[in-house]
DNA sequence: CGGGTACCGGAGGGCGGCCTCCGCTTCGGT
DNA sequence: ACCGAAGCGGAGGCCGCCCTCCGGTACCCG
């Protein structure tokens, strides 16, 4: 499954002032973590009790708090592969010759595997603000998404007013019926997807669609979700005007089809 | 809005072994709590703490639970009226004299009302097994439904391999948008379910659709969110075998397209 | 206007989840 | 083998929510 392997598992890889090492026992308890974590989250969610991951792991809820001070970090360490996959699947469907089988391909993946692991369809409609690598490969792996949405639409099958945030949306909508039909009728997920897709192939006769949101406030959704799940802090410290409505470079530079990066 | 009236503020209607009549001051405090639960569902949805509702009523939180001794008695109550809007939004829908414009219309309608009534949302992807009411508008409303659908179906201008579920799933998926985007981008839901409508329609070069699920399985599913959201008892008192496999009359009386009902 | 009773509301016990403090264990360098 | 320190883990305080018990209130009838 994961093809960009174990870069959570190392150490602290190649950290100039690094955390002084790891004790053997110390090490061990941080395996037994991420793996008791990954697992939980995978069947239950991102809100999961952190004393379920805990006792998962077989340690106790302070050895847990000492390795990941914050539900995000634990988060972040947990899912970071399944992260690395997702940039993976955007990868590869750039490397398809067909455009629009490759952007097919690729959300076909995605939503697979949102669908088996919990944890993942939550995290791919949230943000998390701390953390570093995973960002910074969500960042990635969106541009490349951007690259795929625009080849598609150029090979005139992906319709014209397809944009960027209709697929943070339809992601969305697919962890709700996982989340509700997971249990009962495990591939009613297939349904909406395949109906979404065929929405998004171009045709002469396609409905006239109303306005997509726009990406900042998609990244504003997002945060917000991720704060009222407790996965993120309660703010960036940074002014956060009200509505976000003239915020930072007046020219805002509007990218073509952001998804909802906030960076 | 509501086109049917009041049916929850009268007394206690006809019901010939009636509660005895209530205390004028009683009466009052019920109505009060209806009000509060009314404002508090709609803008928090179901899962809203019920001492939030009393408090917004102005009364004690055990006079909430004298008035109603289950968050189930309480929605009900509360929702009844919205429910009633649903079916008379179905009704209206097969007045139209065009089918496809007033299959249209019913979903645009109904999303709508998900959209400003958060509570309703989680209804309308739920099962309230215990009320009869309600379940009884429900039925009603979707038998409609269903010929509405078959309608647009042989006009041909719905796709003919729709299904009742697909419904079903739209809604459950324009709540979680609602959920997620209802203080940032409050109007995406209407993107996700443009998109929806326009792969409804039918088409010559329609894509395939892997198998929609089951009605046994969606109306299981649909009782156990609600039971995961505290609005439904533990069960319903018969057998209730495992996994649902074989069960009840052996000929099963699958409906052509039967929603999620349970009856 | 007075009494019986239907009704009110807050206090409080229970529970589950979050997070921290602190005495004990175990690692690992010498 | 020893000992300092890194690491462990459970007890326990806090909080939000659920639900119930019971002394007090105010309605309604005569």
């Amino acid at each position: 499954m994961a093809v960009v392997r174990d870069v959570s598992s190392e150490p602290a890889a190649a950290g100039p002032p690094g955390p002084h090492r790891l004790r053997a026992d110390a090490e061990r308890n941080r395996a037994a973590l991420l793996g008791g974590a990954r697992a939980v989250f995978a069947e239950r969610g991102l809100e999961a009790p952190l004393e379920t991951i805990a006792h998962r792991a077989g340690v106790g809820i302070a050895t847990l708090y000492r390795h990941f001070p914050t539900r995000e970090q634990l988060v972040a360490a947990a899912l970071l592969d399944q992260v690395a996959d997702y940039l993976c699947a955007a990868e590869q469907a750039l490397a398809s010759d067909d455009p629009w089988s490759g952007f097919v391909g690729f959300v076909e993946r995605i939503c697979a595997m949102q669908a088996d692991d919990r944890g993942l369809g939550d995290l791919l409609s949230m943000a998390l603000p701390a953390d570093q690598e995973i960002e910074e490969l969500r960042v990635r792996a969106n541009a490349m998404v951007i690259t795929l949405v625009e080849r598609a639409k150029l090979a005139g099958q992906l319709r014209a007013d397809f944009a960027g945030e209709d697929l943070l949306l339809l992601l969305i909508a697919n962890a709700a019926i996982v989340h509700v039909t997971a249990r009962d009728a495990p591939d009613a997920w297939r349904r909406l997807m395949a109906l979404q897709l065929d929405a998004f192939r171009a045709r002469g006769n396609a409905a006239r669609l109303p306005e997509a949101p726009s990406t900042q406030a998609m990244a504003r959704a997002m945060l917000r979700l991720a704060r009222s799940r407790g996965c993120a802090g309660p703010a960036t410290e940074d002014g956060e005007s009200e509505h976000g409505a003239a915020r930072g470079s007046p020219a805002e530079e509007l990218k073509p089809s952001g998804l909802g990066q906030q960076a």
